[in-house]
DNA sequence: TGATATATGGACCAATCGGTCCATAATAAA
DNA sequence: TTTATTATGGACCGATTGGTCCATATATCA
């Protein structure tokens, strides 16, 4: 067994915690007392563990991304087909604009925003993980493809883009105030480039 | 005339040199000294004229809002039609990829997502600025439908919440990193559902 | 020239920032 | 029980945070 004091907490759960505070509140507006607070950590087992704020917040990021990547391919799985995926994943977006009253919105489209490319480890990690949402797009374009839902004339990659796209800007208007009402209207739009000859 | 000691800066000036500062690198990444350096003043002279960090910002994204909606509308009566217009408008935030270096962004997208709905009056002008660009855009399509560019079967309200959303969506990816190239392609995809009937 | 009014430089403030360090607590192994 | 090893609580750090205040500088007006 592992020699020395035993560890108080799971690593898995404060880590979590963490997220979402970066996630509810951003970077910069996280203070380490924020953090410390709701990990229920001491300084010490926080710098021990987690070495520094920046270093948790690149865990952290990595973290959301492999859960939703898993949720969405999950999802995926189990989807009737690759259109019925697609749209629903844009339709639960919209959802968020009622369910989450703190509007939290997309950790990594969060990141993208507050760091652009100031920081180059965490821009990684943020172009990482839209090209795994992209090459999600990517597989359920080319399903529905192959099920004659979309046309196979169309450009897989540059339409898995494009929702990627539609993603990103859905995540901002749910940012922004935008009723779910008006986003399914927009979700009626976005879908037509999918369909149309 | 003015009694007193004159002031010894221009308020349009200095208020445009914060608001670039906020835009590189928004609000809670910008330190009071930040401010105070770009704009050459003494602390007297900045509290006194702007009351404190946050009016200050307020203040930056309604001149902001004020310059790109006063831009647009000139792009858009210097337009051959509604849809060049459109189309102009995205190749220009492509082309940020390319010519800024600093990926700014939009400030009014940028603070969407750094404040979200945390502070009223700032969700208020944010909020008040995206209908402004919609009301732009629903201009635009109204007039691409009068030309027969744009079906007049299309609803142009919704039109205009899709084109606002895809232009949040081109602020993040350019944020993210994306190529220039990348975006011109979705750009061709965005425009699909304004032509086809 | 003196009175009045405004602008400015800079000292000063408490609070908070992220981070370090060390004494002590708590365990396993010998 | 002693020794080795790890975890934790909390004191402490200098720097910086946004913000206040007052003495002084600089103007107009009478």
């Amino acid at each position: 067994m592992r020699l020395g004091r035993p560890i108080e907490y799971d690593r898995e759960v404060v880590l979590r915690s963490a997220m979402h505070v970066f996630w509810e509140k951003g970077f910069e507006a996280t203070s380490l007392q924020d953090l410390l607070d709701t990990m229920q950590l001491s300084k010490s087992s926080f710098y021990q563990t987690f070495y520094s704020k920046e270093h948790l917040f690149q865990e952290c990021i990595l973290n959301y991304q492999k859960v939703m990547v898993d949720d969405l391919n999950e999802d995926f799985k189990n989807s009737e087909s690759g259109y019925e995926f697609i749209k629903n994943t844009f339709i639960c977006i919209a959802d968020d604009a009622q369910n989450d009253e703190k509007k939290k919105g997309c950790l990594i489209i969060n990141t993208a925003h507050e760091f652009g490319q100031k920081n180059n480890v965490i821009a990684d990690i943020v172009k990482k993980s839209i090209n795994k949402f992209e090459n999600l797009f990517f597989q359920a374009v080319k399903l529905a493809q192959s099920e004659n839902i979309i046309p196979k004339s169309k450009n897989a990659n540059v339409l898995a883009k494009y929702l990627v796209n539609n993603m990103s800007g859905l995540r901002s208007l749910v940012k922004a105030g935008m009723s779910r009402k008006k986003l399914i209207e927009i979700i009626d739009v976005i879908l037509e480039p999918l369909i149309t000859k």
